[in-house]
DNA sequence: AATGAATGAGGTTTCATTCAT
DNA sequence: AATGAATGAAACCTCATTCAT
C-alpha cells in the first residue's frame, strides 16, 4: 500500500511537472513554437512518455489551462466579494490582473492557450447550469455580476450592457496579455508592462464610473 | 499594343487575386493555417504558379500588409486633420475603425499579418527618419500627435504621457480585432462586432476625455 | 530572298548568343549551378525562346560542349603537328593548355560539360570510324598519336602504353581545370592557376621522357 | 543493462547503416544524384527516420567526410614515417591510394563530397594551429613535410616549391578519382583503375625525382 | 512505467519543360 | 518568332503520434 501510495505520488509529480515545464516554455516560445519534443528534453522524459500522462499535446495544453484559470479565478473571487461597490469590484479584477502579472509571466501561458482552446471566447459561450461553469465561463459570468451590481449601485454608469462590458473588458485585457506575450523574452519588462497595463485599467475604470463615486478608486496603486 | 496592355493587366489581376485570395484565406481561418497549397488550390492554380508572382509566402503577407496598412493610413489621415480637437481627432480614428470594418473583414488580416511581421508592435519600434517610416509606424505617430494634441487643447486629461496612451489604444484596438478573427467565420455577425467595438471605444473615450469637452464627442454613432 | 537571309543570319545570332551566355554562365558558376532561367535573363529572352532554338537545357550543353571542343583540337592541331618530336608534341599540348586558358577561362565550361555528356572519357569511348570521332575523341586519338611517336623516336620512355599514358595525360589536366572551376571567381587569380598548371605539367613532361632529350623541351615558358 | 547496450549497440548500428548506404549511394550514383528519400529507402526507412540520427543531409555527408579523411590520414600516416627518404615518403602515399582503392571503392565518396564540402581544397585553406586541422588539411600537411623532406635530402629535384608540388599532387589524385567516380558502376573495373592510377603516380614520381634516388623507388609494385 | 524507434502527412521551395496566344 | 503563364515532379525538412519491447 505504501508502495502504491508513493507510486501514485510519483505519477502525480511528474504529471504536474510536464504541466509546468509546458507552461514555461510556452511562457518563453509562445504555443505555437513549442513541441513535443521541447517538453520531453526539459522533462528529462521521452517523448512516449508524455504519452503516458496525456493523451494528447491538446490535453496538456486544457489542462494548464482549466488549472490555471481556476486558480485564477480562486485568486480573484474573494478580491471581488470585499469590494463595497461595483466599481470597486471591477477595481480590484484589474488589480489582482496586475499582482498575477507581477508575481509570474504565467498567466502568459493561460492568454496564448485560450486561443486555441476557446478561441471564441468570450463572444461565445454555450449554456451551462449554474456551477458546472468552467474557469473562463465562471470569470465572464463574476464580470457580468459586478458590473451589473456597479450599474445598481450607481458607481457604474447606468444604460450600460453588462453582458457586453464584462465582453469588453476581457478582450481589452486579453489584448495586452498577447501583445505582451508576442514580445521576445529579452524586451519583457515587468515594470514597464505593469505601467502599460495599470495606464489602460486606468482608463477604462474612468471610463466606466459615474461622476458619483469615490475619485480614489479610478487610481490603481503602483506595485513594485 | 492593346495586346501587351491586356497581358499586363491580367498579370496585375492575378497579381491581385492572390493577394486576395490569400487575405480572404487569412480572415478566415487565421495566417497559421493558411498553406502555400490552400492558396494555389483557391486560386485555381499550382503551387510552383504562386512561386511566379511571389517569391516567397513571406512575400505575399508582407505585399498585403504594407498594402492594406497603407491604405488605412490613407484613409484615417484626412479624418485625423478635419478634427477640431485632439479629442475629436482620437475619436475619428475610432470612428475609421467601426467604417472600415463595417465594409469588410479585411482588416481582420492585416492585424494577423502584424503579429507575424512585426510581433513587438506597438512596443518596439526602430527609430526612422521622419517619412520613412512604415504604415503602422506613421500609425502609431499619429495617434501620438493626437493625444497630444488633446493634452494641449484641454481636451484630454492633463498628466498623460501620449506615447504610452497611442500604445495602449493600438493595443486594445488590436485585442478587439484579434478576439474577432478568432471567431469562426459563420458566427461573425458584423453588427454585433460593431457594437462591441463601439462599446470599448465609448468607454475609452470617456476615461480619456476632461470634462470641458463636449459630451457628444463621447459618443459614437451607429453604422448600419 | 534578303530578308529570308537576314532572318536566317538572326537566328543563328540569337543561337550563338544564347550558347555564349550559356558558357559564361557555367564559368563564373559552374554547371549545375546554371538554369534556363538564368540563362534566358541574361539573353533577355523569355525561358520558352529557348526552347525554339534548342530542343532542351541538355541540348545547349551538346552543342557548346562539341562547338569547344572542335575550336580546341583546331587550335592544338597544327602546334602537333610543327613539333619535331613525340615529345615536343606533348609539350605543345600542355603549350596549348596554358595559352588556351591565359586567353580566357572559356576553357573552364568545356570541362565542366564535359562531365555531364561523356562522363566516362577517357576511359570509355564508343569505336568510330576515322574521321566520325567527335571532338574529344579525336583529342585522344592525337595524343595517342604523339605518345607512340615519341616512343619511336626515342624521346619519351620505351615500354609505355600510348593509350594508357594519353588517358592519363587527359585525366590530369582534367583534374586541373575542374579544381580551378571549384574556385569562386573572386579567387580565380589566373596567374596562379598558369603557375599551377605549368608546375604539374612539367613534372608530367620529365617523368615521360628520356634522357636523351633536349633538357629545354622540359621546360614551360612563362606566359604573361 | 544488458538491454540498455544492446539498444545503443543497434542505435549506432542504424547511425553507421545509414552512413554505409549513403556512401554507397555517392559510390554509385555520386553526390548530387542522392536523395533522402534514396537512403531512406535503401535503408528501408521513412525520410523523417534519417532525422532521428542526423539533423540534415549535409550532416550526413559531413560525418562521412570527416570520418573517411581521418581515416585515410590514420592509413598513410604512419606509412610516411616509415619511408626512408622524402622520394620514399611520396612513393607511400600513393601505394596507399593504391591499396585504398584496391581494397574498396569508397574513397570515391571521400573525393565526390570534398567537392561539396571545402570545393577550394586544395587552393584556399583556412589557417589553423598545428592539431586543430581537419583530414584534408592535415594531408595537405604531410605531404608539404614530404616535399620538403625531400628537398633537402637530394631525392626531388631542387628549386621546387613543396606548396606547390603537394597541391599538384593531390589534384592529380582528386583528378583520377573523380574520373573514376564518373565511370558507371559496371564499368568500374579495379585492375583497370589500379593500373591507370599505377601509371599516373609513377609518372610523377620519375617527373619529381633526382638521377640520386633508386630507381626501384619510382616503380609502384602490382597489387593484385 | 518507460522509451527508442519509426512514420505519415504536410510544409516551403525549385526547375525543366509545355502550350495557347 | 516570341512569350507569358502554367505546372508536375521532386527536393529538404518538421512534428504529433504510435508501437514493440
Amino acid at each position: 500500500m505504501g508502495i502504491i501510495e508513493r507510486k501514485s505520488r510519483e505519477r502525480e509529480n511528474r504529471h504536474a511537472a510536464i504541466l509546468a515545464i509546458t507552461k514555461d516554455l510556452i511562457v518563453e516560445r509562445g504555443v505555437d513554437a513549442v513541441t513535443m519534443l521541447d517538453i520531453a528534453k526539459r522533462a528529462e522524459l521521452s517523448k512516449a512518455t508524455l504519452y503516458l500522462y496525456f493523451p494528447s499535446k491538446e490535453a496538456i495544453l486544457k489542462e494548464i489551462f482549466f488549472e490555471m484559470s481556476t486558480r485564477v479565478i480562486s485568486y480573484v473571487r474573494p478580491r471581488l466579494e470585499e469590494a463595497k461597490s461595483g466599481l470597486e469590484a471591477i477595481r480590484a479584477v484589474w488589480m489582482s490582473y496586475l499582482e498575477l502579472f507581477g508575481s509570474s509571466e504565467d498567466i502568459i501561458a493561460l492568454y496564448g492557450i485560450k486561443n486555441h482552446i476557446i478561441p471564441s471566447y468570450p463572444f461565445i459561450m454555450p449554456y451551462r447550469e449554474p456551477g458546472m461553469m468552467t474557469g473562463p465561463e465562471e470569470f465572464y459570468g463574476c464580470i457580468v455580476e459586478c458590473v451589473t451590481r456597479g450599474i445598481d449601485d450607481g458607481t457604474l454608469a447606468p444604460g450600460l450592457d453588462p453582458k457586453s462590458i464584462a465582453r469588453s473588458l476581457l478582450m481589452v485585457a486579453s489584448g495586452i496579455i498577447e501583445a505582451v506575450a508576442r514580445l521576445p523574452r529579452e524586451h519583457r519588462d515587468v515594470r514597464i508592462i505593469r505601467a502599460e497595463m495599470k495606464s489602460v485599467f486606468e482608463i477604462m475604470l474612468r471610463g466606466l464610473a459615474t461622476d458619483r463615486c469615490d475619485r480614489s478608486a479610478l487610481v490603481l496603486p503602483d506595485i513594485e
